[in-house]
DNA sequence: CTATAACTTACCATTTTAGTCTGTTATTAT
DNA sequence: ATAATAACAGACTAAAATGGTAAGTTATAG
């Protein structure tokens, strides 16, 4: 199991996308720039979101990513599952054969594991985070005018 | 975020020392022909134990190792911790900086994920291991004088 | 027709994993 | 005493994954 960077930025991008659609397809550099991560890594990892079907491309001027769906039916585990990092513990993925033929004296401490950790990103949806995050904003809004009218 | 075969593999060479101790220390050698895994690699991860003081080592003949604490007061989570296995799903290792000054736009999904790890793995003692294990056993023993019986 | 931006492929340095191998030290049994 | 045993220590290594870069091709809007 692993959850790195990749992951992370994974979903930071395509969080990013669904915040800014809105107007209109959002471009790989807008999202590098503001989230501060590497153009030519996030076009690798735009690259398995589209192979999985969770955001279109358009080429051209005005062009960029944007959902395919509505972000209320996209999962993090969605998100991670496309980039690959498996979020499962047992060395066996799941099955039984992770000592010999039969399952090893740790395999149900991994199996439960791996079932709270799927059921945690599949409890959350991009949509959740969106609102989360326009909240955020807003409160920074209001912080910032605040300090304005001081 | 890490969790790969060499915390799976610590969690069960402690897990067959905590069943075995009671006929004296339990050697690397016993534990990898039981559990089916490598002596060598086996010696560094109670290595890593024993610097936790998870463990405690004993030379020569008859030797080996054992548990330093009753098993019920020794957690999942100790055991990856000792092994450097390190269970935060955050890249600023839960603090605020993992986006420049501030806090990227998915800290929050990390932070919580990795609670929730860390929660599942903090709850669950190497004694209920141990109880359950001892279950199985049982269970599989009865299946075996019932097969004889036929 | 030109600029833009997605898309593709190949490459690469660094780190981690999952070990092996060789040897040293302490302890028990003969 | 000495031989066997088993912990302990450290150096080394092949293979894989990570986190990128770089260089080009394709499609499209203006």
């Amino acid at each position: 199991m692993r959850l790195t960077t990749k992951g992370r930025y994974a979903v930071t991008a395509i969080l990013d996308v669904a915040l800014y659609e809105c107007n209109g397809p959002v471009s790989v550099s807008d999202v590098a720039e503001r989230q501060g991560l590497s153009p030519s890594y996030l076009e690798k990892l735009f690259s398995n979101l589209k192979k999985k079907g969770l955001v279109s491309g358009r080429k051209g001027p005005g062009g960029g990513y944007k959902l395919t769906e509505s972000s209320h039916l996209i999962t993090i585990a969605n998100v991670i599952d496309a980039v690959n990092e498996t979020v499962d513990a047992t060395k066996c993925g799941g099955s039984k054969n992770c000592r010999g033929q039969g399952r090893c004296i740790t395999h149900d401490l991994w199996a439960g594991l791996s079932n709270e950790i799927r059921n945690f990103l599949e409890g959350v949806s991009l949509s959740q985070l969106v609102a989360q995050q326009k909240n955020k904003t807003k409160i920074t809004n209001e912080n910032i005018l605040k300090s304005i009218r001081r």
